[in-house]
This record gives C-alpha cells, structure tokens and sequence, in this order.
DNA sequence: TGCGCTATGCTTAGTCC
DNA sequence: TGGACTAAGCATAGCGC
C-alpha cells in the first residue's frame, strides 16, 4: 500500500518506529549530502540511537573534529547571534499550520456556498450534516496543531553544517 | 513549471544557489524535527554558511552544547565504532547508482529485444540507430556515477542527532 | 531578493517475503 | 530483521510578481 498521512507523534511500536528511524536516517543523510554538494559546503553528522552503541558520524570523524572545533573557536555572541530556536520553529509550524487550516476552511466554506447555492434542490437535514463534517475537519485541524505544539515544546536534537 | 530532474553538482549561478540553499535547509530542519518527535530521541543542529555571519544553531544553543559535550566525552573508540565514513556512503551511492544502471541496461535490451523480435519489418539503418540511442543512455547513466563519485570525493559536512 | 504557485521528482508507510 | 515494492504524501526547481 502507499504511505498514510504521518500523525507527528512517537511512534508506539518498538519495530515500527526501528524501522522509521533507519528509513528517515538515511534520508536525511542524502539530503545533507546533496545540500553540500548543490550548495558547496561543508557539513558533517553525528547520530545517537538507541539503536547503536556509539554515534554514527557522516562523512567522517576528521571532519567532525575539524567543524566542532571551528565552532567552540567562534565567540559566543557569534554562536547565538542567528540563533533558530525552539520558539521560532514553534512559531513556525504554527504558522504553516494555520495556514493550512484557514485553507480548510475556505474550502469548507466554499463547499458551504456551494450546498448553499443548490440548497433549492436538498434538504436542509443534509445541508447540516455538511457542515458539521466540515466543522470536524477544522476541528481536526486544531487538534493536530496542539499535538504539534505539544511535541515541539517536549523535542530536542544535534545537527551541523558549515 | 514543474521541477527538473537535479543534476548532483555544484550550482554555478549564485542566485539561484542561495535560493536552493534556504529551501532545502528548512527542508533537512523539517526532516529532523519529525526524526525526533517520531523517534524520541534527541538531536541539534549547527549549519554555517556564506550567507550568515555566524552559524544558525536548531533547536536552541543550549541543547547544542549539551549533545557536543556528550559526544566529546566518549571514549574515541565508541566515536568510531559504529562510523558511517564518506567511503561507505559512496559504496553506497554507486551501488545506487549501478542498480538504476542496470535497470536502464534492462530496459534498453528490452528494446533491442523488442527491435530483433520485429527486424524483419525494419530497415537494419532503424535499428542500428536505436541501438546507439540505447548505447548513449547508458554511457550518461555512466557519467553521472563518475561525477557522483567525483562529487562525493570532495564534498565534506556536520549533523548531530542523539 | 523574497514569496507564492504548481508540475514533477523524491521520500517513505505499509506490506509481502 | 532486512530488503524489495508501490501508492501516496511531500519537497522543491523554475517561474511570475
């Protein structure tokens, strides 16, 4: 079968989520390397799972060494000055979120235009039961916001890239 | 219009470089968000650029200084055991690549299959020139792993994920 | 330069073996 | 477990403003 729409939450099963992690591990791989070579830059990974013992590393230990020494070597105002935090990918997600429901809703609403525009020819018992799937929609909608708030505030992890 | 097929290697036009290079950022942050919420593990990010002055830090400074601090303090051996180098991830790669190869090989033999199978309703010049079309598939499938193995020889990065 | 859009290529969740 | 496969969901290159 195809993929079903990811639900942004741990994933409960143990060989499942083994699964996702190694899947998604090497898909994140690829895209550091095609971003270095599109882009010409330098970037390095390292890994902790549960899964391992120690940390994989991408591409390799040398260049690990070489970018975490050039970055302890900046000045701390350096470091943070443009700093992405927690916050700000919150706010983020949050934003494409609503953006993605208010468009929902204008498709909801459109709908409703539409049900409205014909309502000559339907009865009104059906013209409800309309939008009240199209209230649930939405309501969904903020439900999966919530959950994302929930789970950016409670995640954290390391990546770098020169 | 719709996306081209990328070309694994560097983007000469600056412009368009920079545009890639924020797109596809946000894109690998989005990707390792959703490796720690649906995993539940850790993970930071530090990426340098020519476009910042200093380096942008995901999730938040803080969490970065706790990962880098704990993989410095593993003992070097750990740090290696389980390391993914850049020769295996261009193993890998050419493996990738031979399978799609071959895929293509098959596919241009199925051609010349199909063109023998019906030759006798075909001039020999038809054929002869399908075969060298295949042929020209086949040696730029073959150059393109050459400058995937060149890409890859000369790229370097960091990523940190727990 | 940056943003919004959309056609396409790419990634990946679920399944089978 | 670990691939291979496939249908969807996603990411994003090239455009137009």
């Amino acid at each position: 079968m195809g993929r079903r729409k990811v639900t942004h939450q741990l994933i409960s099963d143990n060989a499942t989520r083994r699964v996702t992690f190694r899947k998604r591990k090497h898909g994140l791989l690829k895209k550091l390397n095609e971003l270095t070579i599109l882009c010409g830059l330098r970037a390095c990974a390292i890994i902790y799972s549960d899964y391992e013992e120690g940390p994989e590393v991408w591409p390799n230990r040398k260049e690990v060494r070489v970018l975490l020494n050039r970055f302890r070597a900046l000045p701390v105002e350096k470091q943070t000055k443009f700093m992405m935090d927690q916050k700000d990918l919150m706010n983020r997600m949050i934003q494409d979120a609503k953006k993605r429901l208010e468009k929902e809703q204008m498709h909801s609403r459109a709908m409703e235009l539409g049900l409205i525009a014909s309502s000559n020819d339907i009865r009104d018992a059906d013209y409800s039961e309309d939008l009240i799937k199209a209230a649930d929609v939405v309501e969904k909608k903020i439900k999966v916001i919530r959950e994302r708030i929930k789970a950016v505030e409670s995640g954290a992890a390391i990546l770098m890239i020169e």
